[in-house]
DNA sequence: GCCTCCCTGTGCGTTTCCGTACAGCTTGCG
DNA sequence: CGCAAGCTGTACGGAAACGCACAGGGAGGC
């Protein structure tokens, strides 16, 4: 195969593989359709596939007793979907589903498992993203209990974008409702404010953000510390 | 040593281990007091040791820019604190701080790297420790949204409990309102129902159960999830 | 034994957010 | 082209939780 099928650089982790653990890779990764509001992963059933976005979006997300879903972690080009994999867990409660379509390259559980076993650089690297996880989750956690609605809601904006930039996002209030945790009726308030204030523009299932800046200076500091804080992490500090 | 200093099963972990990784391990460990409100990792710094609680409890907690703390993670007998040292990351913005006095097994963070790579057994059991870590911080994001503070208050009575049984819980209102991100006065409303109630007893810096069950059927069943989801996560399913 | 400090109990008024409901609008399908 | 289905905008009463403040009570230090 000496013609790569794999552009390297669209995903974040591929991208910083070395030549040699991604030529080993390549023969087992296969691009894919991340169609919307696919479940990549449920948590009656062993994860089949780990994936790694070129584009779209994936949200992590913890279904509850009473049947709700809440988002407790995002997954976009910088990083990959399989985390429960590395650590040898082969279900997880945690589930896997598509936000934003878009395209990724999927490999097996099993191949990624003995992959990792055989090439400590590509363990190195997929561990510490498995540490920037645990990190954004516990940063959305202590978030939702401390910060109210409106920045939360343009904290998701504002790393939604990061992933999708520069397309804008195709998504109904009720979806964001969803993953947020608040009312539908929350969200449409919170955006009816921001539309008002020429921050974004939207239409029916679509938001477009007109001034990023307006954005990161009037969310909580969550967003920039968890930005901060993952890219330490895939640094191994 | 033929005498082994450690009575191996204190910590859930450690009495998982075959007597070969704990004959290993033994000689790098040193039984150590877990004084209360001790930093065992602060964001700003590389983690020196990891610690393997036989009693007493960890808190995880995330701090916020604002210079609150929220608890994103609790680690007692059953686990260990060092998560970020197996994922190849030095520093971590998810702090330790010991919640509830005791004692515990420390390593160096060297030394555990170390016998982490050379065992494949020791490697399993801590990596699916780490899963079942960021189950719990999942699930804690999801309930903080979702579930009201009185359930979320009873919930964690119950974790501490299983930790600290048949200890009492050693703990004010403003630590425990601190790690739930709610108010003071909010504790204090409603451990005084539960005592109305006869569910629980309290004196100066005291919690004391009175019935179990009772709190079991009135909080949350993120308390019942998270304990299965955890269980099965170490078995890595 | 007294004084101080921290902890607990309680009570405001206020804000945030929820549950619910309904009307108007797109969008896609037949 | 018309209708159904889903999305958005808005409103209203009520519950939950907040910020704040203050009084009483134990426990420890001097």
């Amino acid at each position: 195969m000496a013609q790569p099928q794999i552009a390297p650089a669209t995903n974040g982790l591929l991208a910083a593989l070395s030549q040699r653990d991604l030529l080993r890779l390549q023969p087992l990764l296969k691009r894919v359709p991340l169609r919307l509001k696919a479940m990549l992963s449920v948590s009656t059933r062993p994860i089949d596939y780990a994936y790694f976005p070129e584009d779209g979006m994936i949200s992590l997300v913890q279904p509850l007793a009473e049947g709700s879903t809440t988002e407790v972690g995002l997954v976009g080009r910088e990083g990959f979907f399989g985390v429960p994999l590395l650590h040898g867990v082969k279900r997880s409660p945690i589930e896997a589903m598509v936000q934003v379509e878009g395209t990724g390259l999927r490999i097996r559980a099993r191949d990624l498992i003995a992959e990792v076993a055989r090439s400590e650089t590509l363990r190195t690297l997929l561990l510490r993203y498995a540490e920037a996880i645990h990190i954004q989750t516990a940063q959305i956690a202590a978030c939702n209990v401390r910060h109210p609605l409106g920045k939360r809601l343009m904290r998701w904006l504002l790393e939604a974008d990061d992933r999708m930039r520069p397309k804008p996002l195709n998504l109904s209030h009720e979806f964001l409702s969803m993953m947020l945790g608040i009312r539908r009726a929350g969200v449409t308030s919170a955006l009816g404010s921001l539309r008002r204030e020429g921050v974004i523009e939207m239409g029916v299932g679509v938001v477009r953000i007109r001034d990023r800046a307006a954005l990161e200076a009037a969310t909580c500091d969550c967003y920039a510390a968890s930005k901060k804080e993952a890219a330490s992490a895939l640094q191994g500090r």
